[in-house]
DNA sequence: CTCAGTCAGTTTCGAACCAGAACCCAGATG
DNA sequence: CATCTGGGTTCTGGTTCGAAACTGACTGAG
């Protein structure tokens, strides 16, 4: 009984992951950045960083050959936990915020706070968590 | 250095609390229900309940007094946390599916398959994670 | 009344994971 | 040669995890 989510959880479902994807997703790139940027543990960044890899989320990059030296980059797939990640963001922004250290995510335009809505294509109509069903893939019948 | 992330992670960013609270946004209330549906060990589950009615992210209701029972469900923080959930369970779906018992979460009023965007309400436009910017909260300048 | 069962935990104890510090190694730099 | 830098690995204690068993208050069947 392991479910996708499950699968999902054991890749990024920890805390140091999330914040290695932030950082990367802000343009952190090499192994020291990463400790110096997050505080880190080595042997536990060398650790995410090989799961991250493993998983499909980071892609590692010779970016040169004589001394070897790595960089770490964020795959499409790892740039497609976005709107996980913000969304995370947002709701801790709003339920635990403490003060005045916090952070707002606005649309880059015109600075306004973004929201974050389900899109139906089909109604052309966006709505809300209780009109989200889960059905089988397969057995799919919609339009 | 304690970022809301940090915090947020912290509560939630862990194996056990976000299956929790997927299962008690499809209903589960119950400690033994929680128990079966996950197959969590119940040292755990104790703790993570615990420390989700400490977060406020669930609430813990007296039910019946005579043997005092309780029901732990989701308070409106917790429901908040949904769009999180759902963007998670998405990615997993497309990123880390592994054949036929993967399920795809709809519109129920139409069966389409959702999608999740980044909507400012100024522009009225949808948009990407690459137009997002995070802001200091107390010197946002946004209309 | 006795016995089995339910519910919500707590206890116990080995395995896994964590942080920090020190160490290693290849090349570049001085 | 000595030192520095980037990217790790090893070692050491401490915390946390998780499975299974135990507790304890009750309920309902016979």
């Amino acid at each position: 009984m392991t479910t996708t989510l499950e699968r999902t959880l054991k890749l990024v479902g920890d805390r140091w992951s999330i914040l290695i994807i932030r950082a990367a997703l802000r343009g952190v790139r090499r192994f020291d950045d990463f400790c110096a940027d997050l505080g880190i543990a080595r042997p536990i960044l060398t650790n995410r960083l090989r799961r991250l890899v493993d998983g499909g989320v980071m892609a590692k990059e010779q970016y040169q050959a004589h001394p070897p030296r790595f960089e770490y980059r964020l795959t499409p797939a790892g740039i497609a936990l976005s709107p996980a990640l913000v969304a995370i963001i947002r709701w801790g922004e709003h339920h635990l915020a403490d003060g005045e250290a916090d952070i707002v995510l606005v649309h880059a335009a015109c600075g306004t706070e973004l929201e974050q809505g389900f899109w139906c294509r089909h109604c052309s109509t966006t709505f809300g968590p209780t009109a989200i069903r889960g059905v089988p893939a397969r057995d799919r019948t919609g339009p």
